[in-house]
RNA sequence: UGGCCCGUCGUCUAAUGGCAGGACACCGGUCUUUGGAACCGGCGGUGGUGGUUCGAAUCCACCCGGGCCAACCA
């Protein structure tokens, strides 16, 4: 289960949000939904189908009227319904939501947290400082709440032009992130909103409005891409000054689906469209839904690539061989099997009769050979083949047609190349071979072995097709934003006018799925193929053949992985100045001071570097030493490992509940060795959940401790005599396993054994 | 010279302090009327250094590496 699961159960567990699953797909219609896209659709939508009574809205994020169309819209309702998925009911735009925004943003101005800056765009920019530097106030940041009232009123009224104000959250113009230094929150903008017409002169920035529109619908899981993680600040900040409802949306963030050579970013797709260096948003190459859709790629496919790579929050690179893998997953049981000769080559068979005329069969799909599964296949004297399935000179291991060789035609029979016939410049024309008639229906006598079979057409049956074949778009994994066109392949689409298929493909509706015998999966193209004149295009080749995998390893952008490549990432992360001390990253003069205090004391550096960075843990630690003195190193390590673990994992932990006092006396009874390490861990954490002094947690808590040998040895023994190969396995020198052993006497105790002296039986069991 | 986030086989992802596992890719084999499919097998990983712990991929610290943030876009 992902993370985001795991978090989603874990609030049906605590009923947080009163067993209600509520996600939403927002995406902002200004442009075509991309394979990027089909993540967060199948993540969204398919959480709320894994609930009973889960929902997931689909949610047009229309807030900027320059860029967003009503066709858009529609192209992005068709995409998800075609991935699978539906939203029911639960269709909404944010659009719908400007009143009650705008009564949202004159709450924040009663409460003086929201105001109207007159400043320019530029000036604006200016006195938000940067990264490193701290932004400056806005003259206009203490106007009177009437003021601001009055403005804003009229900024709706349309009584002002673009750009003369804004509206801005009053927060700090000196936060460490740049969000939150007095965001924008209302522009004016008197432009044509594709669904709200002229109705409003201002519209509501994306922090805005995402998280209200979240708080409007009731949404629960609010799930967007890594990219947001700095707006997750704003977004808790608005609910909570807005004082929208509890309980309140929560911003989770995960990994963006990115895939190598591939474009997944609407900002990166518009202008290959406008620029025509595609031929439209749904052009095969597109990485777009509806591009991957006329390509003939599968939503099943879409669907499992999007199970294959999971969700986490780490930043990742995928493969595209993912995608090629599941789609021919699907398409192998589903795509009937045909005969293409892309550029053909005559083969005349010089002892089959001219008048003479075969059918042959052959099944539609592999292992299913019965009448119904079959198509029929005319033979006769002359034949087409494909030219690469024919070489005069061979290389080593080549299993097709050359001279004086055989070669298995498919379902017939097999031949042998006799003679080559060639034209005045050299070119071969045509093929002079001999069927051996032993072999008919292609099927070779026992004891005769023909490596190579190949696909063909009896020459007149054939009907002309044009074959789109594809290849990825871009030569870089990454293409660059800024030059796109410089990264183009300029081989991404090879437009074979000359292509035959067998007979039997007649009338192939638009939209079908085919896999052309040993060259690929196809797909008739959804707008141009009509009965006269099919079209085909090429959805993914077969899976990297002989040949296949020679030109790969030349062809432009596989980097294989060279020794030299290894090496540098086996190196990656070592330092390189060689070992720095922790204390050497003490910034501040006041920290360099407490941290030779801290040595003086005895405490490790590891350990006094922590507590010097935090002042309440330093605070803590100089009262604990007060009842402890001998014990500071103790204290230290104590407090910056245990009690920093259980403030990161429990929530009921404070460390404002904890007692100084009662962590030295912890401590003190650990050191002097009446209570064991293990314990202390037990009663520091309840110290940090109810607080109280030591002796008070310790009596409230179950503290038993197995450390009779004799009642440990009998647990172990049963736990060797489950795991034997564990048991060899270890005595062969598998160390790592005593953690297995020691864990397992602990689960079976229940936690109560001491594991140090578990650890030691176990090592004196097994290794004597 | 800021804040936040992230580092597990080549790639993606599990392991919730106790046996580092799966998928894709790659390599090899069996089979085969697709150099396909199927089946079997193999290769290969916790960025580094310390610390805490009986025990660390997991907790703590530092280092190294990567990402995001300075639109009146989302």
């Amino acid at each position: 289960m992902d993370f985001i699961r795991a978090r989603i159960s874990r609030d049906l567990k605590t009923g947080k949000y009163g067993g209600r699953v509520v996600t939403r797909f927002p995406p902002e219609p200004n442009g075509f939904l991309h394979i990027g896209h089909a993540k967060a659709i199948c993540l969204n939508f398919g959480i709320a189908a894994e609930h009973p009574g889960g929902r997931c809205h689909l949610r047009l994020d229309d807030t900027n009227p320059d860029t967003e169309k009503a066709e858009y819209v529609e192209a992005m309702k068709r995409d998800i319904r075609w991935l699978g998925f539906n939203w029911g009911e639960h269709l909404y735009h944010a659009s719908d939501y400007f009143e009650e925004l705008y009564r949202y943003a004159m709450v924040l101005i009663d409460k003086g947290l929201a105001y109207v800056d007159s400043s320019s765009e530029e000036e604006i920019r200016e006195r938000r400082g940067s990264v490193t530097r701290p932004g400056v106030n806005s003259p206009f940041r203490d106007r009177s709440r009437d003021e601001n009232r009055e403005l804003f009123v009229r900024m709706r009224a349309g009584d002002f032009p673009d750009g003369s104000h804004v509206l801005r959250a009053r927060i700090d113009m000196a936060h460490p992130n740049m969000v939150m230094r007095d965001p924008l929150l209302y522009r004016i903008r008197h432009a044509r909103h594709y669904r709200q017409r002229d109705t409003w002169p201002i519209y509501p920035m994306y922090d805005f409005a995402h998280c209200l529109s979240d708080s409007l619908e009731r949404v629960t899981h609010s799930l967007c891409t890594l990219e947001f993680e700095n707006n997750r600040e704003i977004y808790d900040w608005l609910l909570e000054h807005t004082d929208s409802p509890a309980p309140r949306p929560e911003q989770t963030e995960f990994a963006p689906l990115i895939l190598d050579y591939v474009v997944t970013s609407k900002r990166k797709l518009r202008p290959m469209v406008e620029e025509g260096l595609v031929h439209g948003w749904d052009d095969p190459r597109m990485s777009t839904l509806a591009g991957l859709r006329r390509r003939g790629v599968t939503p099943e496919a879409i669907r499992t690539l999007c199970e294959m790579v999971g969700v986490a929050r780490a930043h990742s690179r995928v493969d595209i061989a993912k995608l090629e893998f599941a789609l021919r997953d699907d398409l192998n049981h589903k795509a009937p099997r045909a005969f293409c000769v892309l550029d053909p080559l005559r083969v005349v068979l010089t002892n089959y009769p001219e008048a003479r005329e075969e059918v042959f069969r052959a099944p539609r799909l592999p292992g299913n050979a019965g009448e119904s599964g079959t198509r029929e296949l005319p033979f006769g004297r002359t034949l087409l083949i494909d030219r690469e399935d024919f070489r005069e000179d061979p290389p080593t291991g080549f299993r097709r047609l050359s001279p004086g060789a055989e070669v298995r035609l498919k379902y017939a029979y097999v031949i042998r190349c006799d003679k080559v016939l060639k034209d005045t410049a050299g070119r071969v024309v045509e093929l002079r071979c001999a069927i051996d008639p032993d072999t008919r229906g292609g099927v070779a006598p026992v004891g005769r072995r023909v490596r190579g079979a190949i696909h063909w057409l009896k020459a007149g049956s054939a009907i002309p097709a044009e074959v789109r074949l594809f290849d990825r778009m871009f030569n870089v994994p990454e293409p660059p934003d800024d030059d796109l066109a410089a990264a183009l392949n300029p081989d991404s689409e090879r437009i074979v006018t000359g292509a035959l298929v067998e007979p039997g493909l007649v009338g192939t509706p638009p939209a079908t799925h085919y896999q052309f015998e040993r060259l690929g999966y196809f797909f008739s193209d959804p707008e141009d193929s009509r009965d006269g004149s099919l079209v085909f295009n090429r959805t993914v080749t077969l899976r990297a053949s002989w040949e296949g995998r020679a030109q790969r390893a030349t062809s432009a952008g596989e980097e294989p992985v060279s020794p030299a490549n290894r090496a540098a990432h086996a190196e990656r992360g070592k330092t390189r100045a060689g070992p720095s001390s922790p204390s050497a990253s003490l910034r501040t003069a006041k920290q360099r001071l407490d941290f030779g205090h801290l040595a003086r004391l005895g405490v490790s550096e590891a350990a006094a570097v922590s507590l010097v960075r935090s002042p309440r843990y330093l605070s803590v630690f100089h009262l604990a030493r007060a009842s402890y003195a001998e014990g500071a190193d103790s204290i230290a390590s104590w407090l910056v490992n245990e009690v920093t673990r259980l403030l990161g994992s429990d929530d009921r932990a404070e460390l404002e509940r904890l007692e100084p006092a009662a962590l030295a006396d912890l401590v003190r009874a650990v050191d002097t060795g009446r209570m064991s390490h293990r314990r202390g861990r037990t009663v520091v954490a309840e110290l940090l959940a109810r607080g109280g002094g030591f002796e008070e947690a310790c009596s409230g808590l179950d503290l038993e401790e197995i450390d009779d040998e004799a009642v440990l040895r009998a647990i172990l023994e049963e736990v060797v005599l489950d795991y034997p190969d564990k048991a060899a396995a270890y005595r062969s020198g598998e160390r790592r396993l005593l953690g297995l052993f020691v864990g397992e006497v602990m689960k079976r105790s229940q936690g109560k054994a001491d594991p140090r002296e578990a650890s030691r039986l176990a090592r004196a069991m097994l290794e004597g």
